[in-house]
DNA sequence: ACCTATATCCAAAACGATTTGGACGTCAAG
DNA sequence: CTTGACGTCCAAATCGTTTTGGATATAGGT
C-alpha cells in the first residue's frame, strides 16, 4: 500500500493525503479524519526509504557495542540499551546497533553509518580517555552525546555518574571503619569511567593521607576479580578491604575470599560499583554503588533529541551522582594480621595459600 | 559527497561508477580501480536511504526486545546481540533493535517494522508458545528466523537449545543422587522454553516413577528465585533439590538455602540453566546447563540468510543440545528430613521457619 | 458587486541511488 | 570487406515520499 494507492482510494491527491498524514492545519478536519481512517483500515505506511531518502534524516539513532567479549556483557548495558530504545520509540525513532571490534574496524562502522546517513545521531558507550570515535564525531560535526566522558578540548555533549566522588566517598567509608590497606581492584584505566573511580580512591587516600595502597586492573570479569583477589590476599601484608571497580570484579572477588577460608564483610571488605541484580544474591550481599541506569538511558535520548532541537553541545553535559547501598559485604576493620601470622596458626590444616617470601 | 559529483570528478557516467562499485563485470578492470581509488579518497559511501528505496530492500535485520524489567535483562541476551550483530555486519547488514512492552505494542512494532520496510527480516526472541508475533509475520510472508519454538502448524525458521532433554538428563542425574523430592522453580510456562523445562523435568518423573514434586514458577529474576526457594524449604517435606529454569532463579535459590542455614550441594542440591559468567563464581559454583550463545547468535543469522536467498523455512530448523556444567551446587540427597524433625532439634536455636499445619 | 483574506486542495519537482536497454568501438571469424 | 560477438560505457527511467508554490472556492467586509 503506498500512498499513492491511498490518495487514489480516497479521490484525493498524494500531496492531502500527506499532509493530512502529517499533520498540517491546511487539510480539513473532515478530511484528515477521513484519511487516517482509510489509512488504518488499509494498514498503510509510509515506506520508510522513500521518506527518508526525501526528507535526508533517517529517523534512527545508532548505538556501537565493542563485540569483544567480556566487555560489554554486562546486564545493566542491556538495561541501558532498552531505556534508550523505549524513549527513543516515544519520539518516532528507531535504535541502530552495530557490533564491532574496538580499533580500526569500530571507527570504520562509524564512518559507514554517518556518512551513509544511516542514524540522524550517535549514543556513544563507554567513553575511553583519549576517544578517536569522538573526534570523528566532533570532525564530521555530527549530532552525539557521549555515555561518560573523554580528554578533549572541544566541547561535546555527555551525561556521567560521579564515579570520582563515590570512590572517594567509598573509601573514606572503608576508612571511618579502621581499614588502612584498602586496595583497588579496576578495569583498565583508558576507560575514563575506570579513570575516574581510580582517582577518587586516590583522592580519599591523599585526603587521610593514607600509605599507597595495592593497585590492580584487568578487563571487568568476574574471572579478573576472582584472580585479582586472589594475588592480593596472598600477599605478605593482604589488604583490609577491596574496593573493586565494577560489580562482576567484586563478583569474583567474593569468591577468592570464601575460598580463601575468610569470610567477606568480616575479615575483608568488599565495595562494588554498579548494583547489579546479582548484588543483592551474593553471599553476602554486595555494599555497591547504585547509578539509576534506566534513567540515564531516557536522559541521553532527551540529550540527543535537544540536539537535533538545535541545542548547543557545551549545554548538555550533566554529572549525576551515584548512590552507595550499603548491604553485608563490608564492615569494620579486623585487627592487624600479616600472612605469616595466618600461617603460623593455620598451618597445620594445610591452607593451600601462595607461598611469598619468607624474609625476616 | 554524491555518486553524481563522483561521476563528475571522474568524467564517468553514474552508471558507470554505480555498477564499478557494485562489482559488475561490464566495468574494465583499470576503471574500476579508478573509481574505486576516487571513493576511497572523496569518502564515498552510497546514501542509505536512496539506495533502499531504489532496491526495496533496507539492509537491516529487526529484533524486538520486550522493554518490561526482570525480562531480557539476562547477560546472555546481550552477547547473543553482539553476535548477531557482529555476523549481520559481516554480512553487509545492520541491526535495528526496538524496544517494546510485550502485548498490544509489541504487535505494533513489528507493524511499524514490516509494513515501513525498515527491514528485511525479523529475529524473534524469546518465544511463546502462543505467538501472535509469529503468526503475524506468517500471515505477511515476512522473513523471519525464531530464536525458540512456538505452536502453529504453518510452517517457520527456528533454532531452539533442547531444554527438554537438558531438564530430563538434570533430574535424571539428581535421581541418580539418591533425591527424591526435586522441586521445579521455573519462569512463567507461556515462554516456550520454561515449557520445555518443565517437560523435561515431568518426563524424568514419569520415567521413575517418582511421586510428584513440587512446582513454582515466575518471571526469572534473582528475587523471584529467591522467594520460591524461600518457600519450598519451608513446606512441612521440604525438596531436597531445587531445579531452576534459569541460573538468574538460582542465584536467588542459593541465597534463600544459604539464609535458612544450610549448605547448598550438600543439604539441598541446585541445578540452573543458562551458565552465566556468575555461575562460576557463587559460593558454591552452580551445576549448570551451558548454551553455545555466541554461535547461537550467529546461526541465527545464517539461517536469515539463507531464507533471503530463497531457502524454504520448513529446512531451517535446527535443535541444538545444552551442555551441563558440574560445578558444587549438587550432590547426593542428605538423609530424610522433614522441616519437623529439624524442628525439634533446632527449636532451642531459635530457628525463623514459616511454620506449616502441624497435623500428624 | 467587488475585493481581500482565508480555507482547502493539488501538480510537479526533488531527493540519490540502481537498473534497463541500448550505443559505440574493436576484433575475430567468415 | 562484412558480420557477429564482445567489451565498455551511458542516458533515462524509476522507486514513494515530502514540499514548494500556486489554484480554486468560499466567506466577509465595503
Amino acid at each position: 500500500m503506498t500512498l499513492r494507492r491511498l490518495a487514489d482510494e480516497l479521490g484525493l491527491s498524494p500531496t492531502t493525503v500527506s499532509r493530512a498524514l502529517a499533520g498540517y492545519d491546511d487539510v480539513a478536519a473532515a478530511t484528515r479524519a477521513k484519511v487516517v481512517r482509510a489509512a488504518e483500515r488499509l494498514g498503510y505506511v509510509p515506506n520508510a526509504a522513500a521518506a527518508g531518502f526525501r526528507t535526508g534524516r533517517s529517523r534512527a539513532v545508532g548505538v556501537v557495542l565493542p563485540a569483544q567479549p567480556g566487555h560489554f556483557d554486562d546486564p545493566f548495558f542491556l538495561q541501558v540499551l532498552t531505556a534508550i530504545g523505549r524513549r527513543l520509540a516515544e519520539a518516532d525513532f528507531d535504535l541502530l546497533v552495530a557490533a564491532a571490534q574496538p580499533g580500526e574496524a569500530e571507527l570504520k562502522v562509524y564512518r559507514r553509518l554517518v556518512d551513509a546517513r544511516r542514524v540522524d545521531g550517535m549514543i556513544v558507550a563507554r567513553a575511553r580517555l583519549d576517544d578517536e570515535r569522538i573526534a570523528f564525531l566532533q570532525d564530521r560535526d555530527f549530532p552525539f552525546i557521549v555515555h561518560g566522558r573523554t580528554r578533549t578540548k572541544r566541547p561535546y555533549a555527555w551525561l556521567d555518574i560521579d564515579g570520582h566522588a563515590a570512590f572517594r566517598d567509598a573509601t573514606l567509608r572503608l576508612a571511618a571503619a579502621g581499614h588502612r590497606r584498602i586496595a583497588l581492584i579496576n578495569a583498565p584505566d583508558h576507560y575514563t569511567f575506570a579513570h575516574h573511580r581510580q582517582a577518587g580512591w586516590l583522592a580519599a587516600h591523599a585526603e587521610l593521607a593514607l600509605p599507597t595502597a595495592e593497585f590492580r586492573a584487568a578487563e571487568a570479569t568476574e574471572e579478573n576479580g576472582h584472580r585479582l583477589a586472589r594475588d592480593l590476599l596472598a600477599l605478605r601484608v593482604p589488604p583490609t578491604a577491596l574496593l573493586c571497580g565494577t560489580d562482576r570484579l567484586a563478583v569474583g572477588a567474593l569468591r577468592a575470599i570464601a575460598q580463601a577460608g575468610l569470610v567477606a564483610g568480616r575479615d575483608v571488605s568488599v565495595i562494588g560499583y554498579d548494583d547489579l541484580p546479582v548484588a543483592s544474591y551474593t553471599q553476602p550481599a554486595l555494599t555497591t554503588v547504585a547509578q539509576p541506569w534506566t534513567q540515564a538511558g531516557e536522559k541521553l535520548v532527551e540529550m540527543l533529541l535537544a540536539l537535533f532541537a538545535g541545542a548547543k553541545p557545551e549545554s548538555l553535559c550533566e554529572l549525576w551522582q551515584g548512590k552507595l547501598v550499603v548491604r553485608g559485604s563490608d564492615g569494620p576493620a579486623p585487627d592487624y594480621k600479616t600472612n605469616e601470622d595466618v600461617k603460623t596458626t593455620h598451618a597445620k590444616k594445610g591452607e593451600k595459600r601462595h607461598a611469598q617470601t619468607t624474609h625476616r
